[in-house]
DNA sequence: TTTATAATTTAAACACTGTTCAATTACATT
DNA sequence: AATGTAATTGAACAGTGTTTAAATTATAAA
């Protein structure tokens, strides 16, 4: 007895390295060509191993996409610092917006890719919690600037959205390539640009 | 010979075929199921003859990307009898939103999905004329509209490439899944209620 | 220490995938 | 009828996610 906790330690050992070699191909090769061939060869187990630690790549990749979530909401928790609602409120889409276009990868696994959510649906949870408390969090700060008398006539939950459509549209047009292949100047600095010209909304509104 | 121009005509006529087929497996089974052995059953050849009248999938799947586009162009070109540049570019919005939500996988492939814009990449345009086409579109609008005196302090491209974004975010949103698994009150209006929002933010630009 | 049980791990198989290419068939022109 | 060209095939290559029976290893009991 103590060799059964050291049993239970080394499955969850071998279950982060599975992981962790995931994370790795992932970053570097993208979703479709990391295979469970791959990130077996990785490990130095045979491809069979995979399935005793996770039901399928889906639950693989869900994990990671929990992992890319601690860091967006460790990143975004510091503006707690930020008393005013209001300039909370735009610190939030730039951290959320620096995040995703200095990990795009990650972001697209969080936010694009199918796999993750197809996970969610399949153990029927039915709430996507990681991506519930992100919202949350911008939730909160758009109703702190409603208090203080911004945004009138506008409904919390729906304008919450359209803030995060805004960012995640500026992000993932560019992640999924339909911007440096658009025929625009300055295409290099259009989302920073972008993303001014929706700070100059907010201030009207 | 009138053969020769009969051949001419059973070529494209196959090409054609493989193109319908191919979308038709598209919108029922989605891109990754929808396989190149798939597509030659249905048309009744070998796998093999697919790739004498397309380089690769990529090329398939950027020709159906194409036509979703001409049909995107036929909608939001009625619009050219809206005088009114302001109310032009909300009707705009709208149209894409529900092209959008209509066609889920035609708006996935036109502005999600890599293998299009991998295409154009692969045979090196370097411009996406699709997209651009329908970019402009929006641009010519808002520049209208800043003749007309609105989006004072604006750039053109920085706030074209912004409500793109926010049109784009809450539909690519609601099609790649992250909506409905949001814990949110009225999450099956919020794509339409969040548009609203972004209706009374332009108004009062 | 031997045995029985349980947990872990593997190898092989299944049914697929995109893609290439030598061989074959079809066909219009000489 | 023979020839040259274009269209088409089928097999092969190198992969994919996943399942399963079998083998191995580890643990606990006698």
């Amino acid at each position: 007895m103590g060799s059964a906790e050291r049993k239970i330690r080394e499955k969850e050992e071998l279950k982060k390295s599975i992981l962790n070699e995931a994370k790795s191909l992932f970053l570097e090769k993208g979703f479709e060509k990391t295979s469970i061939r791959n990130i077996a060869d990785k490990i130095e187990y045979s491809p069979g191993i995979v399935y005793h630690y996770f039901k399928d790549k889906n639950e693989i990749f869900h994990a990671l996409h929990t992992e890319g979530f601690q860091e967006l909401r460790k990143r975004i928790g510091i503006l707690s610092a930020v008393s005013d609602p209001m300039s909370r409120l735009k610190a939030m889409g730039k951290i959320y917006i620096e995040f995703g276009l200095e990990n795009k990868d990650m972001y697209d696994l969080m936010f694009i890719l199918e796999a993750p959510i197809d996970y969610v649906e399949a153990i029927d949870d039915m709430c996507w919690s990681e991506g519930d408390s992100i919202f949350d969090q911008l939730r909160v700060t758009v109703k702190e600037c409603m208090q203080k008398g911004h945004f009138q006539g506008h409904r919390l939950e729906a304008l919450s959205f359209m803030i995060w459509a805004s960012v995640h549209g500026m992000v993932s047009l560019k992640i999924r390539k339909r911007v440096n292949v658009l025929d625009v100047s300055e295409v290099d600095t259009i989302v920073e640009d972008s993303y001014q010209s929706f700070l100059m909304i907010l201030d009207k509104l």
